[in-house]
DNA sequence: GACATTAGTCACAGAAAGTGACTAATTCGC
DNA sequence: GCGAATTAGTCACTTTCTGTGACTAATGTC
């Protein structure tokens, strides 16, 4: 966060970046220099000529999180929601990392549950919901369960990230069946015994191309 | 488009204004200062303390379409892709227009189909096909279709918007049965015929409270 | 009044999803 | 070693949803 305090900047890139501790989604947060315990999300003016992900990708590394596996826009705010810096707007980007990713050390930045997150600035709060519900909402079109998870990973361990995101429980073989038709992973020769229990075998993510889905309009998740 | 050669605002609201002309998805574009034959989006600078949703309300306005029926924010979009006025970046929103309004006349707005619309600069063109993607991957999830018809419309009518946002023929049973299964609509007493061939029953857009979808996850639309 | 045209519904076949019970492979306790 | 406990993986049956063609209904045209 370069001249944090040095000038108002236009606008700001303000980054959400996502992962799952002990079964919850959790966002990391960066302490305020304002207040000991003060929170907010990580941000910072962009460079000159520096496109907007790669700003995204910057703050990331300087949290100490290394690439974000995944990153998208959420957005821009404004309105009169205040900012930290109190830039004009917000552009911000929610990114995934991986679970097992070493925390960042030093007591600047720690990830909180989503659901037990401090108080945030109010914008910021906005941001924060909004990243999660898009995360959400990609479930099914993109690959984000993926995104959270180790290059290899067991089908329980994949379906534990679905139910964590959905926040509602899947049938094991109903969640398989789904897999299998989709085409989404290949099994690998290694296989991981987590000490009782039959061992399970490992997975990656392999996409396959198939024609484009030509099923019918589905008008259930229509509400308001 | 206030003050737009007079100096160089840090951001834009840029603004894609969508309704369907004769079975065709349609944009509005503006004649752009520079050329005769140039085009571009509409977009103004917003004013001081202006919310981004009420510039974008206030460009619809003036653009002559009245208030948008829908309007949601598409993204802000910087990078290198070159825009008009060079602002640093665009808060792109895009607005839906039911079908019927009257034109804007003079010769600075006009509707084109978004597959013939003219040359753009580069950063209006990423613009409108980000729009118009939203628009079809929102169609399930909001009531993009009823926002681009009238208040009243046939069953059919509504079907032939449907199949214009997906690109795709729809059956009229399973069309119908959706739209049952889904508490969207609700007859109303007043009845259409349009020349030949039985008249048709006209509906209203009235959603219902329904318990949230449990179905099981849809991995079908998953590809990349 | 026969016919063309559009609206609206039905019923059946096939596909997909919900579900419980089954088999398989391992550790733990004894 | 051996059975219980535990987790992985699969199967088969039922229920629900979707694709589809054919049917009835109401209107205008000739």
């Amino acid at each position: 966060m370069s001249d944090r305090r040095v000038r108002k900047p236009p606008h700001t890139i303000d980054l959400v970046l996502l992962t799952a501790v002990a079964g919850r989604l959790a966002v990391l947060l960066c302490r305020s220099p304002e207040g000991r315990e003060k929170w907010m999300l990580p941000w910072d003016a962009p460079r000159t000529n520096e496109p907007m992900e790669n700003s995204a990708i910057r703050i990331a590394r300087t949290a100490g999180t290394g690439d974000p596996a995944w990153l998208e826009q959420v957005g821009a705010f404004g309105d009169s929601k205040r900012h930290p810096a109190e830039s004009d707007i917000s552009v911000a980007y929610v990114g995934l990392v991986p679970v097992g990713t070493p925390s960042p050390i030093g007591g600047v930045y720690a990830w909180f549950p989503v659901r037990e997150a401090p108080q945030l600035a109010p914008r910021h709060r906005l941001i924060l919901d909004a990243a999660a519900g898009m995360i959400r909402e990609r479930l099914d079109q993109s690959p984000v369960a993926f995104r959270l998870l180790p290059h290899m990973f067991t089908l329980t361990e994949l379906q534990q990230m679905y139910e964590l995101l959905l926040a509602k429980r899947l049938h094991k073989a109903s969640f398989r069946r789904a897999l299998q038709a989709a085409w989404l992973v290949e099994p690998t020769d290694e296989w991981r015994g987590e000490g009782r229990g039959r061992p399970a075998q490992l997975y990656r993510y392999a996409p396959r191309k198939r024609r484009p889905a030509q099923r019918g309009i589905r008008l259930d998740l229509l509400s308001s």
